[in-house]
DNA sequence: ATGGTCGACTCTCGA
């Protein structure tokens, strides 16, 4: 018998994804060969460097999904596509901070499932006031956490969180020591959020090393060579992550045509 | 190899 949400019917089988494009428009082309396959219920964009005047919302809605969205010119944009209702919508922590990291930060609901879409800042280096702010972002995530939700739900934070969370998520670790994304003060970070009561539900499913979502653009034949990153990601309350049924990297997105440099990672859940 | 390549936009930055 399948687990009985409070408030409604079951959803059943859902296909969450998440992709940063580096450039939404750019990345049309890929979105549309993709999304006709038909299978994705769910997906988390970052980077979509497009302003919410010109978001290409119709293509969503002709193709069978509601779209929420924050962008701005040329950097960082987020947004929700999903062909099941979104409720419960909120750009940025709403925590009076920082409002400028709404185009880093949605969340939404959809059915039972409180879904987090970030877009955590890369940070430069690790002796720049960006790399405090990255830092900063995950605390703030982490009280967001406490604020709004009980590890008891279903609650999914996903996106792409620049952060290498162990050494088998990154080709050559020991040359990326002091990278803003390896470095043991992220990771410590991205420790304290997941401590809240989070799970990584790639590695529930796919426990071995060379699967990654993005290859720098700079190295020659990344992709061919599979030297790459894992830094898009899916964290899964313990309830949530015990109802996925596994999770793919999407690599031949990767392969199309003018790619965005990193791909689209998919997870599968049963509710 | 402090190189390399994209995307958006300005003659440079962010990744």
């Amino acid at each position: 018998m399948g687990k009985r949400r409070g408030d409604g019917d079951p959803l059943g089988r859902l296909r969450v994804a998440t992709f940063n494009v580096n450039s939404l428009r750019s990345r049309l082309p890929i979105l549309e060969r993709w999304l006709l396959q038909g299978e994705v219920d769910v997906l988390g964009l970052q980077e979509t460097k497009v302003e919410d005047r010109s978001f290409p919302e119709d293509f969503f809605r002709d193709r069978g999904y509601e779209v929420i969205f924050r962008g701005q010119k040329a950097y960082n944009g987020v947004a929700v596509a999903s062909r099941l209702p979104m409720t419960e919508v909120a750009f940025g922590f709403g925590d009076g901070e920082s409002p400028g990291d709404e185009p880093r930060m949605v969340r939404c609901t959809v059915g039972g499932m409180k879904i987090i879409n970030s877009y955590v800042p890369q940070g430069k280096a690790l002796d720049h006031p960006d790399y405090a702010y990255k830092l900063r972002f995950f605390q703030r995530l982490r009280a967001l956490l406490e604020r709004d939700h009980r590890p008891e739900d279903f609650v999914l934070w996903m996106g792409d969180l620049n952060v290498v969370p162990t050494d088998r998520d990154v080709t050559h670790p020991e040359n990326k020591r002091q990278h803003v994304c390896v470095h043991e003060g992220v990771r410590m970070a991205l420790e304290d959020v997941l401590s809240w009561g989070l799970e990584d539900v790639f590695r529930r499913h796919r426990p071995g090393d060379g699967e990654f979502s993005f290859w720098d653009y700079r190295v020659p034949r990344a992709l061919e060579r599979n030297i790459g990153w894992r830094i898009d990601h899916f964290f899964a309350t313990s309830p949530l992550a015990r109802a996925s049924t596994g999770a793919f990297v999407e690599r031949e997105l990767r392969r199309e045509e003018r790619p965005s440099d990193h791909t689209a990672v998919v997870a599968d859940f049963s509710l």
